[in-house]
DNA sequence: AGGAGATGTCTTTTT
DNA sequence: GACATCTCCT
């Protein structure tokens, strides 16, 4: 195979800086680190080393590239492809993604089903919780740790490879005592998962972990590729960095990329630690090359950037810098509560987009998907499309999750976590009858006895099963067929149910690009699209449209205005995130995170109040909420700071007149 | 008495 | 939307 530059560019690497230049022609005989500030081009980096190596002879299929979504693994070929011209990359993946792929490939050596089928987060949830209750640990004595818990607690102690015991001291010091119980609980989670051939998102890391410790295999998978490149290095877990020890012990081929300042998942076990010993990780010593030179966003938006991550306790010496010079300061907008929060994002887009900005280079960002909540109200009422990222996912709607439970069940009839969710769909029958009927034969499924009020629909259920299961029924139509079924009930069940029935309808049409429900249902999991932005309809693919995300969503990703909601203490830091300093440095990663996703236009909006819906309704229930900690005043002067007051009168507010002076004033005399 | 359905409380981040 | 608790039905 060769491969050659494209053919309008006379040379692709011409446009590299000095840093990145040495990132992309690093010979691959010693492991390589890239460590890329935000900004810094680490897509292109990433992707002209990957062209590189295409060039000089590598054999694409030889050549793994993990990343952090599947989303980053398809543009990294896209992009690779442009550089040598059409090259493919078919080893580009989530960690997960390749995960189970290997292990079908080596499932028989590995005494594993290659048919196995893999729970998502929830299904894993149902699946511990069901163990839990016929474990008896649910019932009577002290309160048991609850399911997600109970999942959590286990994907940590897999994930970080640490002892029970150190998992529950560190993380979950209030179910230390519960210690040897969920020991109990994980062996027999572990038992009926191998029983049901069905593995969890960490069972696909733990299986290619323990593949790479049998020599045979190992030998077998590290026979497939000559290089290894991996995303966001800062965001895997030790876990991961094992597997990645054991595709290349020596670390000749390894290409790892990230940014110790950009780590924000610690919460899924993923630890720094990996990137900061990766240099002596292998038996080669690594190279390490920096890339400091931020082509993404202006001066003062890098100078405020760096000034919130400079007060980390604990950070790598690395300073980012812009070469786009600008006077306009990022601004710290004080808004009286959250109405005048919607108000100024609002205006604000507006008005970015009357000066000529597409709505779609500009972005919401937020701590928690539901702090859009109050926005996506008004941008439904204004009719602003949008399109939502982070937060419920698609999968994790109820009304999807009961459609995937009749393919699942059908697909796996011994899937008691999908039957039991599909049989309390009808109406009259609950838990008690659902546990009873679950383990029965799709066969004689007609026979059990319903419970009274479910007699009518019970026979209908069967019979539906019964026949979407059957060998050979065409895969064509089987969404159709139970949507038939389906469709009613959920109409019955929830009001407003047109927004359902529409992620149904696309479902079905997405299913329709699957050659098979078995495929249908892993890529669903594997690769679960984003949610979506019903309110204000979906927007067509011309269409122009607003970026909703959480700050953990907007990894990698640029917009030239971003607007942060809530920069207050209790948002960001989060409430729930100020436990340990660790935790606290984590949230100030995310703040600059958020921040270095704008590449000219930056607002930080502080809310003077916020709304508490906790307890009762007693009225208004407002609570005085301080500035984010991150934001100390030595740091003001990077700012350009805004009063806006919110108006009584409604959403369409006049502009600030003279008064806003003494408004600020008074504001700034509250706290 | 057992089970189904209604009500009230609280909701971080994700492969 | 999930979970715990309460109420009502058979």
């Amino acid at each position: 195979m060769h491969f050659e530059y494209c053919a309008n560019v006379q040379d692709p690497f011409s446009t590299l800086n000095p840093a990145q230049r040495a990132a992309v022609f690093a010979a691959s005989d010693a492991p390589l680190l890239v460590i890329a500030g935000a900004g810094t081009g680490k897509t292109t980096t990433l992707a002209h080393r990957i062209a590189k190596l295409v060039i000089d002879g590598a054999d694409p299929r030889r050549v793994l590239l993990l990343t952090f979504s599947r989303r980053a693994a398809q543009e990294m070929t896209r992009r690779a492809a442009r550089v040598a011209r059409g090259v493919e990359l078919p080893w580009a993946g989530t960690f997960h993604a390749v995960g189970s792929r290997l292990l079908r490939l080596h499932a028989s050596s590995l005494g594993l089903d290659p048919a196995f089928t893999v729970l998502d987060r929830g299904d894993a949830a149902d699946l511990i919780d069901m163990v839990r209750t016929d474990g008896g640990h649910a019932k009577g004595e002290r309160r048991f740790p609850r399911r997600d818990t109970c999942l959590g607690i286990y994907s940590r102690t897999v994930n970080a490879r640490q002892p029970l015991e150190q998992v529950l001291a560190e993380a979950y010091p209030w179910c230390k005592e519960h210690a040897p119980a969920l020991r109990q609980l994980f062996a027999a989670y572990v038992e009926r998962k191998l029983a049901r051939h069905v593995l969890d998102y960490d069972d696909l890391l733990l299986w290619w972990w323990h593949a790479m410790s049998a020599a045979d295999v190992a030998a077998s998978v590290r026979g497939r590729f000559d290089h290894v490149l991996v995303d966001e290095y800062q965001d895997t877990n030790a876990l991961q960095a094992e597997i990645l020890l054991g595709l290349a012990p020596t670390g000749r081929g390894v290409t790892a990329v990230g940014d110790d300042a950009q780590a924000i998942y610690s919460f899924r076990a993923a630890t720094v630690h990996n990137i900061l010993s990766f240099p002596g990780a292998f038996e080669l010593p690594a190279r390490v090359i920096p890339l400091e030179d931020n082509y993404r966003s202006t001066h003062p938006i890098v100078a405020a950037a760096n000034a919130v991550i400079e007060q980390a306790a604990q950070r790598h010496a690395k300073t980012l810098r812009s070469s786009r010079p600008s006077q306009e300061k990022p601004v710290l907008a004080l808004v009286e509560d959250e109405h005048g929060e919607v108000d100024y994002v609002v205006e604000k887009i507006l008005a970015y987009r009357e000066a000529g900005l597409a709505l779609r280079d500009q972005a919401v960002l937020v701590r928690a998907a539901h702090h859009a909540d109050r926005l996506e109200l008004e941008l439904g009422r204004r009719r602003i499309p949008y399109v939502k990222y982070g937060g419920l996912k698609f999968l994790e709607a109820a009304h999807v999750k009961d459609l995937l439970s009749f393919l699942r069940w059908a697909e796996n009839p011994t899937d008691q976590i999908a039957a039991f969710r599909v049989i309390q769909l009808l109406p009259g029958a609950g838990p008690a009858f659902a546990r009873r009927a679950i383990d029965t034969p799709l066969a004689e499924l007609a026979q059990v006895k319903p419970p009274p009020a479910a007699r009518e629909g019970w026979p209908a259920l069967a019979a539906l099963m019964c026949e979407i299961a059957a060998p050979g029924a065409p895969w064509a139509g089987q969404i159709e067929r139970v949507r038939r079924f389906y469709d009613p009930l959920l109409i019955e069940r929830y009001d407003g149910a047109e927004a359902r029935i529409g992620d149904l309808a696309q479902l079905e049409s997405l299913a329709a690009t699957s050659p098979g429900r078995a495929a249908f249902l892993e890529d669903l999991t594997l690769d679960p699209p984003s949610a979506t932005g019903d309110l204000a309809g979906p927007p067509h693919l011309d269409e122009d449209w607003l970026v909703l995300s959480t700050i953990h969503s907007a990894k990698g990703q640029e917009w030239r205005a971003v607007f942060v909601l809530d920069v207050i203490d209790g948002r960001i830091p989060s409430d729930l995130g100020v436990g340990t300093t660790d935790e606290l440095e984590e949230e100030r990663r995310l703040l600059y995170v958020a921040m270095t996703r704008a590449k000219d236009h930056l607002h930080l909006v502080q809310p003077l109040r916020m709304y508490v819906e906790k307890q009762h309704r007693h009225g208004d229930r407002h609570v005085y909420a301080p500035r984010s900690r991150f934001l100390p005043d030595s740091i003001l002067d990077r700012f350009d700071r805004v009063v806006r007051g919110t108006s009584t009168s409604g959403l369409l507010t006049a502009t600030p007149t003279a008064g806003t002076i003494d408004v600020a004033a008074r504001l700034r005399g509250m706290w």
